[in-house]
DNA sequence: CTTGACCTTGCCATCATGGGAAGCCCGAAG
DNA sequence: CTTCGGGCTTCCCATGATGGCAAGGTCAAG
């Protein structure tokens, strides 16, 4: 019989598919820290773990850590992330759920976009009006300090 | 003689032109816990206290906060502002240093903006190619899967 | 004196991420 | 078999700016 002691177990694991964290991590472009705050958070399962308690990912789990990471890259928040998730994973899904999250965060890009916006016309307007150079007079400090001029 | 113990010196300082920290709060929109955090990390020094241990904010102290809430009213971080308040008391100040730290911030802006609106222009692309009706079949959950279609 | 509003400090939470320490594990080389 | 580098584990801390809450002291008005 071949029923070994649990030793050579993250090999054999890997065998059959399974990546531990570092690899996982290099496949998905997730850092291994992230990886973990993942789980520990609920967006993802908890991992299987061999004997020495390494955590083990099997190809759907690096297929959503991939969903995530490029999740990430929109800037959907882990909340919306996890709501995507669930769609994902729901056959009986309407696809106006989803697009409904990705307009949401348009607008949510919208407002931070024009909240910049906002600030860096003030600010180019006073860097403008500074001359920027050897003397202390500056506009941009005047307009700090409250002076209306 | 007039020594009388310390008690009513709360009104007494208010009467010499000092606001306790809620006032301090109420006239230059920085919230109570934000001047005490500014005063924790050393942005502004520490203030005076009355007996009683109550902060006292005199009207140049005023001024400071107005000109810390109007610089992060135009993103700019603590350090910068820190930085900024070194050359507003600097009477030998360049205004060429104030406006490179106004010009950086446009960067910092311009290159926050930029990331998000390319993260807009791929969301739009994909609602737009998204049904958003009752169906399941969704571009948007393909593309976050990495079908690359 | 009581009461309500305000002040004090301190700790926790946010959001997503990185850093580091202490200790165990694996695989390869000697 | 021993050793050694690198990878894994957990746990704590830090970021940046802000809010919230709790326990306790203080002030001012009634």
């Amino acid at each position: 019989m071949a029923t070994r002691t649990p030793r050579p177990e993250l090999a054999e694991a890997r065998e059959r598919g399974f990546h531990n964290i570092g690899e996982a991590s290099g496949q998905t472009q997730v850092s291994a820290k992230m990886i973990r705050h993942y789980e520990s958070i609920g967006l993802i399962p908890p991992a299987a773990r061999t004997f020495a308690n390494y955590r083990l990912y099997s190809d759907a789990d690096l297929h959503r850590l991939r969903f995530i990471h490029r999740a990430r890259n929109l800037g959907f928040p882990i909340k919306q992330i996890e709501k995507l998730l669930g769609l994902w994973n729901d056959p009986g899904r309407n696809s106006a759920e989803v697009r409904q999250l990705a307009r949401a965060q348009i607008a949510e890009l919208d407002a931070r976009i024009r909240e910049m916006q906002a600030m860096q016309r003030s600010l180019e307007a006073l860097a403008h009006h500074c001359h920027g150079d050897e003397r202390p007079e500056c506009p941009i400090l005047d307009d700090l300090a409250g002076i209306v001029a």
